[in-house]
DNA sequence: TGAGGATAAGTAATATATTAATTACCTAAA
DNA sequence: TTTAGGTAATTAATATATTACTTATCCTCA
């Protein structure tokens, strides 16, 4: 067997561990996980999606995004409804609370995101979303 | 702000979870967590090892080790000892019944592994190592 | 048209993640 | 030698992850 260290998933686990060290200080001065973030700023781009939608684009399963939903919903930051042509669906939107923590804090993500890239490249940075997008793809 | 589908965490995320998708079944099977696999892998590389440099090398923090090692020990595949010099630390190592398992399914982890570089070449998967590592190592 | 099969969301139960607080032990300096 | 400060592991409380199972709705075809 591979070397433990030269395990492809732990050294994704690893990579992520070390990009969030410069992205969660933001996140926790505002109270919010990662998952709420990832949540937040999939609507912020969509501007509203079907749950299951959502959940495939934050890389969540359903009965996790349930629960993300339902406490971002507590702290006023997203509001759901249901879609008129099937009732099964739900679609989730930003608040204006919501987009005006985005006003707020772009700037300091923005700031976070320089100081990445200062220490890794723009360059290596593009390279390594290529690789990763491709290995994304991949299917069994 | 960037696009949503540009964050690194999220691209590092989805990968990780393309690649699992070709080791998933086999832990099933075989009724282990990721975690829980980790740890294993871990133990058997190292042969035995202090809980919290376990907890560093398995990217967990001590408080989900602690649950992960109580249900493998329940299983059978982990013992603890205290430490002689500092009975503060603990010291785990696997059980019989592990290296057992370790024996039995060796075959089709390099299986699982073969599946997985034939659709994403060994190369590219060296490359891919180089720049995690690298990634990893970034301090902010 | 109405019964069977599919899908979306949610519930339940268990495992893990995260932060804060606790306990037991060690270590160095007064 | 005692005490203040540090460390390793654990517990507690809450948030997520994962699988299996419900519930409500839709959709198709006999």
């Amino acid at each position: 067997m591979r070397k433990f260290e030269d395990s492809l998933p732990l050294q994704l686990l690893k990579a992520r561990e070390a990009t969030m060290l410069f992205f969660r200080p933001l996140l926790h001065e505002n109270a919010l996980t990662e998952q709420q973030w990832r949540v937040l700023r999939a609507l912020y781009a969509y501007n509203e999606l079907e749950s299951k939608e959502l959940a495939n684009r934050c890389c969540l399963l359903s009965p996790s995004l349930t629960g993300i939903l339902k406490r971002l919903q507590q702290q006023g930051y997203v509001q759901r409804r249901k879609s008129e042509e099937d009732q099964r669906r739900t679609i989730i939107s930003l608040t204006d609370k919501a987009n005006e923590l985005f006003q707020r804090i772009s700037p300091e993500v923005e700031a976070s995101y320089k100081a990445f890239t200062e220490r890794y490249s723009e360059k290596k940075l593009k390279e390594l979303m290529d690789m990763l997008k491709e290995l994304s793809e991949l299917e069994p």
